[in-house]
DNA sequence: CGCGGCTTTGATGTTCATCAAGTAAAGTGG
DNA sequence: CCACTTTACTTGATGAACATCAAAGCCGCG
């Protein structure tokens, strides 16, 4: 137990695996001195359109949804995500504001590193530019590509899919509870609440799901694909 | 007139403003001597869905389309774009095979570089690295924000949309030649063609725009605008 | 306990896809 | 270059899918 490095935890972070693993010891620590972890409350925004983009922030636990909100008011719900898949909006590089915001839909825990000091790596450690580019790009495709899934299908199909989502990539488990609320699965999917609403309804009707409230329970997963493929 | 630097024309490419603007000298000849340069036809397939990705494309010239294919032999259409804004179907570090196939909706030339000799600049300089990031995350922005825009939109708004985004950031100009059919500007827009050229009609007979074919003629411009924005 | 927001369900109307049938245009082979 | 074939376009009629509106129930929170 070095007495040096205890203040820090950035050694042990899973993040470090992911783009980081390029640094050395020393580049770590300075890390870790300029880093600063936060903790955002369910419902917190952790940034917000239009504001200038100072901090190269990323997830560390939680699930944050990334939206924007249209003239009459209404939200577009870009992407759900999951620590790894979400870094500063995306355009840290490519715009000096913020394109859309972000929310924190559980209890989550951010990582903020100044812009400058990113930048700075980038610049100079040519393996951190690879791992940070190709993360933020595969970031980008699935964002593109869920997005064009999600235009295939129909309403029943839209719905079946994001509860897949949310039992296969988000929980893991076919019993969570809904961390967002039917208004905001409709913003995700781009269909009326009402009708995101009867749908569940007709899940539950025909045995595919069970439903307390917020909490879910996925009965028939099969068919759920069945319906997600085929609508 | 240098004879050594005849055989090349990369010093004068509108590219090296870009992002080849922090090569010196010998690396731009490296390029040139590692860079193809091909021509393709209206329809030609520049890059196919699934092949592997062995070099770093961008558009010299020409206009291309980036789309998929969907299971039941569908185009989806992701984006219609010009020179600068079409890098490799995006892909480059995050994937090793194309996720989108991309193709010559004009005469286009593309110039085409080893991958590995991308990705060695990329390492090597940092300069090169922050512009190549930059660019590919603005043309990921882009594609983003145009999908959402289109999904606020109504048939009318979207058809609006299609045309407008070629009057003013295609062709510049208020009269041109489709270079898409009806059918594509429907996988674009996410519609049926037959209501694609409804709407086209609707606009005919309200002298909107005028049709010869595939030449149309935008004849007020600022109803389109408005039709584009409360669709 | 009462208020406001989220949810649920039904009824109604609009928007758009689909189907069909016909026309124009663009290839294709003799 | 013309006849033939195929592909793209056009228009109308019909029906399905979905939005919208409205009213009532539920739940959490002060």
């Amino acid at each position: 137990m070095d007495n040096e490095f205890k203040p820090c935890s950035c050694e042990n972070c899973e993040f470090r695996e992911v783009v980081f693993s390029t640094l050395d010891e020393d580049k770590i620590l300075e890390l870790c001195r300029f880093k600063e972890e936060q903790a955002y409350r369910k419902g917190d925004i952790i940034n917000h359109e239009g504001e200038k983009i100072t901090d190269f922030k990323y997830l560390k636990s939680g699930l944050v949804k990334l939206f924007r909100r249209t003239s009459d008011g209404d939200e577009q719900v870009i992407t759900i995500t999951r620590p790894f898949e979400f870094v500063s909006n995306l355009s840290i590089f490519s715009e000096d504001k913020y394109k859309y915001s972000v929310s924190a839909l559980e209890d989550s825990v951010v990582c903020s590193v100044r812009l400058d000091f990113i930048r700075e790596l980038f610049l100079k450690n040519g393996e951190f530019a690879i791992s940070l580019m190709t993360r933020i790009s595969k970031i980008n495709d699935k964002i593109i590509s869920q997005t064009l899934d999600i235009r295939l299908k129909n309403l029943a199909g839209r719905v079946a899919f994001v509860l897949l989502y949310f039992t296969n990539e988000i929980y893991k488990s076919r019993v969570f509870d809904l961390p967002v609320s039917r208004k905001e699965i409709a913003d995700y999917i781009g269909m009326s609440s009402a009708n995101v609403i009867r749908t569940l309804s007709d899940f539950k009707r025909d045995g595919i799901i069970k439903v307390y409230g917020k909490t879910i329970e996925v009965v028939d997963i099969n068919k759920l694909e069945i319906i997600s493929k085929r609508g």
